[in-house]
Parts: structure tokens; C-alpha cells; sequence
DNA sequence: ACAATGCTTCGATGAAGGACGAACTATGCG
DNA sequence: CGCATAGTTCGTCCTTCATCGAAGCATTGT
């Protein structure tokens, strides 16, 4: 009546539950087949299939046909974000709701927000890299400190060159209801701590689980 | 099903286009009553009425009670910033819709997003800002330059003192599909511009005129 | 070629919720 | 006190849309 973007369409696609439970799962970052998608949103198939298609027609998903399976993930870092919103304003306003966090434990220890990490791990590396000075943080802007490029090329990551997307975002995490690190930066160690095998990611879940030296290993890197 | 924070419930708060309108027109930042929300809504004022009492109930809104005059506004910056987000995935999904923008030739130059600048006029004051270093930029990330203080001192904004929210904060904006300065600063820059009548708020609406004086000292203080 | 798997489309059903008019409550004004 | 204005509550209508079973396509495997 009013105004440009159709907002009320987008917010609608998220509205319904079913749908809602989808982008959640997807933002574990990687993309699923419909059937498992349907599994996610407690659905049948068909309805599962009628949503994923209100989904791409409103763009929020892309589709990665592979023979017989087609791969749904979220379009791109600005749908992430939005969900990130949404899941932050839906956290700070729903304490009515009796557990707090993640039902799961393992889920509030460490998961994947995304394509970074998130949980309590996620939010004592942020808060430790901000004390050695590592990164510098004012509120929401996290930028990097004298000693970052060095750092962090210790362990591989090179954190110098310019990416498109910001380096270093702050990410409400809405288990622990801090902050963690979100951005390039975020996305580069969490690909390390699952190359460096130090963690696996649980099967149909966002949840990470860190084997006891690769808990050494991620504390002696970054909480040292 | 699976998870913690209610997503699916503030979703499809937002997914009536009733409550989304009324929630962008209080992206204008001042509160606004039943009757007036009703009016940008479209529908009676009942059924406004009962868009409200959900929109409190689901806590995106605060209500202020002046005499038989009930004042509605959003419930903070983290609601503020999910419509944000919401609108910019709209914007960037939507180009299926035919006006590119706002539909108002002013709410493309200049308009007010919650408590700072957007519109054309904005984007270039950013860009301006930063090409001159007052103000740094890295993608999202926005940081002060050495003149910053004392640029912004000279018209009697101040920079120094750390407030809670963050200073600096880049919002895309989604008639020119580029960033503005949003945060406390974003925030003190429309103070100023208001308070020194450099422009008005139109009523009823998000869009700011500038007086032709008022332009140029705009121009002036932020573009020269 | 035939069966099996993965997914989509079709059609019918049913429930949720948005719409408004009318009646009710509350505040302000003369 | 009585009238006007602002807003909410109630009851009812009606549209929308989520859901599922059954059937239809498509791809892979034997």
C-alpha cells in the first residue's frame, strides 16, 4: 500500500513453521535434499515439496540439481543474516518459552551458525581473542589488532587479502546470548577446526563435537 | 520441532502485510497511534486494533499511554534491524516488482530509517565521508578516521564517549542498493539535521525535504 | 525394458486467522 | 453531567493456505 520491498511475502515464507524449521536447518550452512528437509519440518513429502518451491519462488533458497537429488540451500549470506535477525529478535522476546537454549547440550557448547561457529566455545574465542587483543572490539564492530596477521597466518589463515564479504562480524548468539565471530574471519576457522579434524559435525544436526585433543588443540590455539 | 528460539511465530508477525506496513512506518521512529496505524495499515480500526495487541503481545512493539491517545513504537534497535534485514532481502528478491524503489520521488533522495538518514542523500554523505577518511570503511565494517573528532566536533556531534550502541554501523539501503551510516552517529547526524532545520519530516511519511538552505549547508558541513 | 527411488503435481479437506460492524469502555471537553 | 473522540472486545463471515493420499515424472540401477 505503501512502499517498495514486499516485506510482508518474505516475512511470510519465514512465518510458517514448517518452512521456519527448513531455513533453520539449513543454516548449518550445507544444503539438503528435500526428503530431509521434510524430516527437519516434522512433514510430508509433498507438503515438504510445496514449501520448498513457495521458498525458491520468493528466492530465498538456490537448487543444485545432482541426478535423482536436488540439494536446497539458503541464496546467499543476506538470507543467512536475515534468519540470524529474526532468530535474535525471537530469542531476546520469547523468554516465555521454559528452556532457554538449545534443548540439546551439545548444541549450546558448539554448532554451526551458518558458515561459522556459534555456542559457548564460539563465544569464549570471540571473548578471548578480544582480551589478548587479537581483535579489537567496539560493541558490534570487530576489526583486527596488531597481532592478527601474524596470528593467524600461524595457523593458516591469511586474514591480509580483502575479501568482498567483511572479515569480521559480530553474531548474536542466541544460546549464550553474546556475541561470537561471524564473517570471512569466522568462516575460515571454523573450515580449519574441521579439516584440522579437531571437531566433526554431528549428522542432521548443527551441533559440533569436539574430540578431546581437538578441544585441546582449539583451547591451546585460541584461548591460550 | 527442533529448536529454541520461536522464529516461525515473529515471522509471520511480520508476514500480514497489515503489521508489516504499520512496522515500516514506525521504522520512521516516532511512535504513532491506533487510529494513524490504521490508516497507513488499510484496514478499520479494529481490526488494527487487533493487529496491535498481537504485535505487543509478541513483543515488537511498546505502547505509551497519553491520556485516551496510545502510543505505539518499535520495541528497539534489534527489531528495528530485523525489519532491516527483511526489507534488504525483499529488495534484493524482488526486482520482479516494477518501480525499483521507493514509489515517492523524496523518499528516494532523502527519508528517515528509524533514527538516521537513508535515501540517496545519505549514501552520498557516507560516500563522501569516506573517501575524505573521516570515516573508515571495510565493507560492513565501519571505523572512525583520525579527523573524525574533530571533524564532527566542529558541528557539535560527539564522537569520543563509547556509547552502548554501536557508533558505526553501514545499513543498505534499498532504493540505491548501497550502504548509509546507521548507529548512534547515523542517529546524531539526523538529530542535527533536524534541529537545525536544515529539513523537515514530512508528515505521515518517511521522507525528509531539505530547505534549499538547508541543502547547502548540508552539502556544505557533509559533502563540501 | 522394468523396477525402485526421489521428488513434484493434483485434488480434496479442514483449520487458522484476517476482515468488519456493532456494542462496550475510557478519556477529555464544555 | 452529557456528548464526542480514541480504542478495545465480541461475534460472524469468509478467504487463505497447510496438509495429506494418490497419481504422475524423472533418474538410476539391474
Amino acid at each position: 500500500m505503501r512502499e517498495g520491498p514486499d516485506i510482508a511475502r518474505i516475512a511470510s515464507l519465514v512465518g510458517d513453521p514448517a518452512r521456519a524449521n527448513m531455513l533453520t536447518a539449513l543454516m548449518g550452512g550445507t544444503a539438503l535434499t528435500a526428503s530431509e528437509l521434510a524430516l527437519v519440518a516434522g512433514v510430508s513429502l509433498p507438503t515438504a515439496s510445496s514449501h520448498l518451491s513457495k521458498l525458491m519462488e520468493g528466492g530465498l533458497l538456490t537448487l543444485a540439481s545432482q541426478g535423482r537429488h536436488r540439494y536446497y540451500g539458503l541464496a546467499g549470506p543476506q538470507v543467512a543474516g536475515m534468519i540470524e535477525a529474526i532468530t535474535g529478535v525471537a530469542a531476546a522476546v520469547g523468554p516465555q518459552r521454559v528452556r532457554p537454549g538449545p534443548r540439546d547440550a551439545a548444541m549450546r557448547v558448539a554448532r554451526v551458525c551458518y558458515d561459522h561457529l556459534a555456542g559457548e566455545q564460539a563465544v569464549a574465542m570471540l571473548d578471548r581473542l578480544v582480551a589478548r587483543q587479537v581483535l579489537l572490539r567496539h560493541d558490534k564492530e570487530i576489526r583486527l589488532g596488531p597481532s592478527a596477521a601474524s596470528h593467524f597466518a600461524a595457523i593458516g589463515i591469511d586474514v591480509e587479502s580483502k575479501p568482498r564479504r567483511p572479515l569480521c562480524r559480530a553474531c548474536l548468539d542466541w544460546s549464550v546470548r553474546r556475541s561470537h565471530l561471524a564473517g570471512t574471519l569466522g568462516a575460515a576457522i571454523l573450515d580449519k577446526i574441521i579439516a584440522e579434524k579437531w571437531a566433526r559435525r554431528e549428522k542432521d544436526s548443527r551441533a559440533v563435537i569436539f574430540s578431546p585433543m581437538g578441544k585441546q588443540a582449539f583451547e591451546k590455539v585460541f584461548l591460550g
